[in-house]
DNA sequence: TGTCTGGTGGTTACCGGTAACTTTCGGGGT
DNA sequence: ACCCCGAAAGTTACCGGTAACCACCAGACA
């Protein structure tokens, strides 16, 4: 007699119905081939009646296995994220994980909150986005003992898993191609500032020092980035610096801004001022002119980190590793 | 002496290393006032020496509580939903809810999926997009015997607790707002027709009819919407109906397109073709000119979803009911 | 006929917590 | 001196599954 009647249809009350024992109904559910065609049929047939629904945590307790896995990903607005997570769901949903979304909203306090609310669901991979941790969250990580997987950028020291793109050398990559078709005073235009649009920014002035040009164009805010932050900041550099010939935005969203001020500026581009962006978005290959940018490959990624994770969860011994999947450059007509 | 020695440190460690029994600890955790404060201090320095990390599951089971809702949203990379998200969160995590985000990818089917999946965890409510579920779906919901938020349209049969707006009447009002201001051959423009854009676009046709105006200037695809589609899809209704004064779009990334598409092609807006999108994206305020929209209240519905569930889920027993939001319609500059 | 084997299904104990009830103990009121 | 009370900690049983091992049985085979 249970002692609070929850209501709950249980694996007990379906074995009741049928006159077996649980376990046999959790065999039937788990591994069909180990009960007879007959009985399996009854069993599913009084588990629809009743409506069962299995209790996750109870299974999750007895076996010592969530099949679950966080994702955690800065933004969820950021289509970035969507294709990154659209590629892990499909390999890992495929071997029947769960994959459990987590929201960091770009502050590694939250990620180190979120690690250990997933780590007390028992997940039995975190995958997240970038390589820079708190070091509480870096013990958590070691001593939970479960695969890691870094990704979007590399590091020479990785936890585990490292899936991702070089974005310093994105960024240099970026303004050589500013630079090969003749921009000189090419300014950088950055928000948010996460550890990538640094290592994007930092990329920027190397190249500019290397071809011993000046990189003090430079414009940043710790604000999110967004449309129209891009045409406000534009607007910024060019009352500052008036000689301006080239901006290289951090990402897609500010360059879009930013060209929809030179379309309200009368601006020619890139006649009169040329731009590029980051990641290559859609918005880059639709608007009036395409934007220049930088192609991450974010489907690729999601991919990879599923197959790498499957391999990982399987068994296979790794020793931590880095995946560098490389980016192109696309001049699209802003450049 | 445990059969598996899973490494993970339990509240049996703790106690043992404290010399107190595993409930104390579990006191310590839970209700600090009920533990006095000396052994308090001891236990929570035992703890984060030894690096206990809670047992979600075990502990969902022994109290039938998991402190966690599910939010369902049909895309990532929509910033409708993720504003939505970002008040649904504030909300409910001050209270010690956790949000699980789960991802229907528009499907009413995998939104069934994942209802079940999310009740076999054990969340102690539901938030749904939209208003149509599978029949299966309802039948779980019915048995589960959960709070459950439907949101973003109305009905007047909801399953429980509605919030939205009426996305028919903001058809109609954009609809209208094009009319007011001379445009008579207005078409309409979308993309996925997912039940909100099929209502939208049964708000136009309403209103178009209202008006004595033809209702044929229509063209709409299952694919996904995006800036890209939006301009091609403008093009083809220009080639079929030459004489196009205004579009519609179903949503603003379609208009954002159909503007580049604009651009490109030189027909001014609005003096050659006006547009308007719907939800109020920033991208409306950022391109050239402004894009006329309908503005959701995304925010406040979030923040109106936590604060009634968070009643709902406090005990306060509520009828099945419906909460309008409304909307406002933005003119911008593209009409 | 006896033994072995594989296919089925059952027994038992346990996963790591928590609810509900009980025990212990020191102090205040009368 | 007695009783009562509340605070602090412990006991016991249980949540709903699953692992590991065991029992039974029919047919194959010697």
């Amino acid at each position: 007699m249970p002692r609070r009647s929850s209501g709950r249809v249980t694996l007990q009350h379906i074995a009741d119905r049928v006159g077996v024992t649980k376990i046999t109904v959790s065999r039937a559910l788990r591994e069909p081939h180990r009960v007879s065609a007959a009985l399996r049929l009854r069993i599913e047939s009084a588990i629809d009646e009743l409506g069962y629904i299995p209790n996750h945590s109870a299974g999750a307790l007895a076996s010592g296995r969530s099949h679950s896995v966080a994702l955690l990903i800065p933004s969820l607005s950021n289509s970035v994220f969507s294709e990154i997570q659209r590629g892990v769901q499909e390999g890992l949903s495929e071997a029947g994980y769960q994959v459990l979304i987590g929201h960091t909203g770009y502050s590694i306090l939250e990620e180190e909150r979120l690690i250990d609310t997933y780590l007390s669901y028992g997940v039995e991979a975190l995958i997240l986005p970038g390589t820079r941790h708190t070091d509480h969250a870096c013990r958590l990580l070691a001593r939970a003992r479960v695969p890691v997987v870094e990704t979007l950028e590399l590091t020479e020291t990785p936890l585990d898993i490292n899936v991702g793109l070089d974005q310093h050398e994105a960024g240099v990559a970026m303004t050589q191609a500013f630079l090969e078709r003749g921009y000189r005073r090419v300014g950088f235009l950055g928000a948010r500032m996460d550890h990538r649009a640094q290592l994007r920014m930092a990329g920027w002035e190397t190249a500019m020092r290397q071809a011993g040009l000046s990189a003090q164009r430079c414009l940043t805010t710790p604000h999110p980035s967004s449309y129209r932050l891009g045409g406000e900041m534009l607007g910024s550099m060019l009352e500052r610096w008036p000689d301006l010939e080239a901006v290289f935005c951090c990402n897609d969203d500010l360059a879009a801004g930013a060209l929809f001020e030179c379309q309200r500026r009368r601006l020619e581009v890139p006649g009169a001022l040329a731009l590029a962006g980051f990641n290559g978005l859609d918005i880059t290959e639709a608007t009036a002119p395409p934007l220049a940018t930088v192609v991450t490959p974010r489907r690729r990624i999601g991919d990879v980190i599923a197959s790498r994770l499957l391999a990982r969860l399987q068994g296979t011994p790794l020793r931590p590793s880095s995946e560098n999947l490389g980016f192109q450059i696309r001049i699209g007509g802003s450049l």
